[in-house]
DNA sequence: TCTCAAATTAGACAGATTCTAAGACTTCAT
DNA sequence: ATGAAGTCTTAGAATCTGTCTAATTTGAGA
């Protein structure tokens, strides 16, 4: 991944290119999987510069806020970070609670009327059932 | 709601119903406002019998488990659940956290092929933006 | 160079959920 | 009815995730 790219995406969310907020983001840009917190911080500290857990949550909400990256909340498991890259939908599996990207398709938005007071901004789909490698063993009942 | 239906919901899913089990179903078949866990624990608790917070914790597992009940994740919060009477999406507040109920309507399922070796079982639709309550403060910057 | 806001840090703290180990309750076969 | 075996409940400890605090460092701009 270029950093020439992930400084300038950086900085056309508004954010300094810091050397953590720089790893934190090249980190996601690089890898698809959905890493927690804990992993992201794990993996930036295995280089220098160290980041503290501060810090990676701190970069995290702020790229979130910047709208640079997606949070996706998984039942009962620690949430997952995404860089937005191109618009997907989410399949989680059942077993696992792997987050894999799906391609995007558009659905209808809800009319006026269910809508109500509320404001829209934006939907996404969620596909549930098993990944292709919790699939084989789907007999089995425990992770 | 009738006491035969929520018994006989319990035994449909499989579960045998205990007190403390059938107060966590009462209360969610009584309540669309997607309560929290600690929520259940305070409102089932201010009639007899006293259900311990594991209890709860456990009966919700057990619930989400038969199928009876829904768990929806939301970032940064705790976790919501919701009797699933009839099928319905989600309208998620982007301020508040509040989860609300929206009108069903199908959508087309994903290809086998971007499928792939996943075996799909259901799928939901998440809308984001603000809620009625908070529509209307929009400019405000904090919850 | 100086100043000041922004960013980082270690560690304390808090909230949500799970775990543990013991006891109580059910079921079911005698 | 009795006893064994499994299920359920419980209090509290433990764990995990994420936030906060207060002190320090950094770096952009005057
Ligand atoms: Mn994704
Ligand atoms: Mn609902
Ligand atoms: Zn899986
Ligand atoms: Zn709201």
């Amino acid at each position: 991944m270029d950093a020439e790219t992930i400084q300038r995406s950086l900085e056309d969310g508004g954010l300094r290119c810091t050397p953590q907020r720089y790893a934190v983001m090249a980190f996601l840009m690089e890898h698809a999987e959905h890493p927690t917190a804990a992993e992201i911080f794990e993996a930036v500290n295995r280089l220098d510069p160290r980041s503290s857990r501060a810090t990676i949550y701190n970069n995290l909400r702020d790229l979130v806020e910047a709208g640079l990256v997606r949070e996706v909340a998984v039942e009962g498991r620690a949430a997952r970070f995404d860089a937005k890259a191109v618009r997907h939908h989410h399949f989680i599996c059942d077993r696992c609670g792997n987050v894999e990207d799906m391609e995007w398709y558009d659905v209808p938005k809800p009319d006026a009327d269910s809508l109500g007071k509320r404001v829209f901004r934006e939907y996404e789909l969620i596909f549930r059932g098993l990944c292709a490698r919790c699939a084989p063993r789907r007999a089995s009942r425990h992770a």
